[in-house]
DNA sequence: ACAGCCATGTAACTCGTTACATGATTAC
DNA sequence: GTAATCATGTAACGAGTTACATGGCTGT
């Protein structure tokens, strides 16, 4: 037994290994708020679903409070959450980068609409960088060593130190875009 | 008509709008090589039925080359990059990134096997910093403004950046990390 | 009363993967 | 001659998405 799971079905159980009991809407809520960093939030469905399938693996347990279906981590969700980290490779992160896809291509798309497309990508990480600062300044009071959310915290700075260098790098590169201006 | 295509199918076009006419292997050899580090490499099998798809749209022109066939981009498939370059918004970077779910469940992992992980991440971060840094080399000498490769070695400094910052962040990680070792 | 959020799911579909199948050419 | 690489595809499957359908509760 204990075939691996769809890496998301781990990120989900992991989520819910850190806190209380949630429901698929609360769930999907912080996914949206904590795991998009740095891996996808699934659709509305698919938490229902993935739910479904911890459900039938004996890894979570239901609570009907009311019209509502909390999830809770089983002991063996949480031995099996143990067997699948101290298991096998993470492998190496994939970035799927649609500004650095079309910056490739920038011949094509001339001078100009790249510098646009870039000055909105440096928009857009400042933006996503502010957000994630907000998830950071959550943790706090529960984020040094021992706590609850050491390691949550830790991931929300990598999250930041990330994003910084995602907009020093657009920054950087349109400065030098700018320089070969007719 | 010219209905929206999956963004792989334009990664690939945009392969082969840089250079010349490719095989389907010789495609695949060329994402594995330098669109990995922004985008998925698509598999083999992909390749082709990517291929078969902008045949069918008139994108690729066939050139029958003994047993081998080879894809050119016809003057279509170039206004179709050029279309969608103009059109519409990216999106923001998608990372998947597993060291880092992992490192949400630190807690749960033990700090012994946290720094291990962390380790290899960072060795695997510097290999993947050389093979991308040979890329980029292969690049020079139509690299300056106004030549072919020109906005490919930009993307490529890009992701040299990107690497070096995972490998910073990794190394401070493992230095807190450590201080609070019994 | 009406809008917006809370809450749960099903159905159809696409993307992308792995496994399978085949065969020619090249290097040793 | 035999192993590796070049070369092309098909079939089955799984992950994940959007669209659809439903209805209760909450604030104004």
């Amino acid at each position: 037994m204990s075939q691996d799971l769809p890496m998301t079905s781990y990120a989900l159980l992991g989520l819910l290994s850190l806190g209380d009991p949630l429901s698929g809407y609360e769930l999907k809520q912080r996914a949206d708020r904590t795991l998009r960093y740095y891996w996808t939030s699934p659709a509305m469905s698919q938490v229902y679903s993935e739910l479904a399938r911890l459900h039938r693996h004996g890894l979570v347990r239901k609570h009907g409070r009311g019209r509502t279906t909390t999830y809770e981590v089983t002991a063996e969700g949480s031995a099996e959450l143990q067997r699948w980290l101290a298991a096998g490779e993470p492998g190496f992160p994939v970035l799927k980068h649609p500004v650095a896809l079309r910056l490739m291509l920038g011949a094509l798309a001339g001078r100009e609409a790249v510098e646009a497309m870039l000055h909105e990508h440096h928009a857009a990480a400042i933006a996503e960088r502010e957000s994630l600062e907000e998830v950071r300044g959550s943790l706090r009071g529960n984020d040094q060593p021992g706590q609850p959310f050491r390691y949550p915290a830790l991931v929300a700075e990598w999250g930041l130190a990330y994003l910084d260098n995602e907009a020093r790098i657009v920054t950087d590169l349109l400065a030098r875009l700018e320089e070969e201006r007719p």
